[in-house]
DNA sequence: CAAAAATGTGATAAATATATGAAAAAAAGA
DNA sequence: TCTTTTTTTCATATATTTATCACATTTTTG
């Protein structure tokens, strides 16, 4: 998920970007609108944070070319809230604006609401027959809806994000139960062991790295 | 990893400080901006975490200072979401920002993703088609995977972080093993002979370096 | 060349890590 | 509240890894 942070203030691109990097967005920076047309183009952007007020040329006119090249959903950051009324009066298709000073925390629960509205790509995660269907939010193999607890679902969704990646048991309690879980490790390994028992004849794809934790292996398809 | 923390509150010091030395940081201590100038510029700080409210010298001033001195990531802790504000007045290269209360697991997280990200590591390690992946956690020749124990894959890690350098028995235990180890010297031996016995056609790239250690010897390749 | 020193190696006991079943605890539903 | 499901913890079984030792082999030294 590729985002791309337009400001002018490098401090603020510094702190939206820890957060953003925190959940694992790919982050992209541009310091006016004429560089934020130029990432745009040249890159596969998802989503564009964009301050308003900004020297060379403003967010709304960033705003209108970009909207030209692509269609992607736009987060407006803006000093005062009665700016936002200004942004009425443009046609933009804005999806969410957040006025200054904002908190990252907050910006982020908004862009994953706006991903999860606007995002149709990447809701699928296959090995094989085996997908991973995040809107519907079940597994199947083939044909067969899999009984996975909400756990054993983030689990793999994790593991299917992070393909042949050697995950250590602290990276996954950190995404999967998040970071103030506060129990044992080890809980980990029983979760895996009943993932790999819903997983039928998948059940091998998690392969045990010794020493390190686990990962979802799969053949090299080139 | 050396961290610094620099808070008056010696209470709150120490529990960050619990948290960072079960993550095997070294951890330095300031109650005041002054003293954290000091011990910045006598020690390798890699990273410092600075509380924003403090007698004698505030935060804000402390962190100007050790700019003019050093290149390092700043975690500010601040009293409230609103000093967020005043911190933009600054034009300072804050890294991150987390306000108190605070969840020691959460700061843990943010320095681990600073550091992650400062230091980025080479993921590949080569020599002819001799691969160590470290995001994979393993050694391919070819296409063939070798069966590593941890002890040989952190070993072999560490030759190939270190080509062409004789290392010793002492300096291998350190990195290898740890600082903690009060074993055998020989013990050493025994790992290298069973990582030559694993790395095949490659067994003779570790070479014995008589009264000294060994050695991870490639062809100059310019 | 013989003795001493250093390294190579096979065997193995001890230590460590993981798998798993079952029970306790917590959370979700009815 | 009671029931059911899910999650976590724990104890034990199983598997793997590691450290050490004894002895073989090689190299160096005197």
């Amino acid at each position: 998920m590729k985002i791309l942070i337009c400001d002018d203030e490098v401090l603020i691109r510094n702190v939206i970007k820890e957060y953003l990097l925190l959940e694992h967005y790919e982050v992209y920076e541009a310091s006016d609108g004429e560089e934020a047309i130029n990432i745009v183009s040249n890159n596969n952007i998802d989503l564009v944070i964009m301050d308003i007020m900004m020297p060379k040329m403003d967010g709304y006119q960033a705003i209108k070319e970009i909207k030209k090249i692509k269609a992607i959903p736009f987060i407006i950051l803006s000093a005062r809230g009665e700016e936002f009324d200004k942004l009425y009066g443009f046609d933009l298709g804005i999806d969410d604006y957040v006025t200054k000073p904002f908190s990252p925390k907050e910006l982020v629960a908004r862009i994953k609401a706006i991903m999860k509205r606007t995002q149709n790509e990447d809701v699928l995660y296959k090995y094989e027959d085996l997908v991973l269907d995040v809107l519907a939010h079940e597994v199947r193999i083939g044909n067969k809806k899999l009984e996975l607890t909400p756990k054993e679902y983030d689990l793999l969704k994790y593991f299917m994000q992070n393909k042949n990646i050697a995950l250590s048991r602290e990276a996954i309690l950190m995404n999967v139960w998040g970071y103030d879980f506060y129990g044992d490790e080890r809980t980990v390994d029983t979760h895996v062991k009943t993932l790999r028992n819903s997983l039928g004849k998948y059940r091998d794809i998690i392969v045990t790295v010794r020493g390190m934790g686990y990962k979802f292996v799969v053949k090299e398809t080139n």
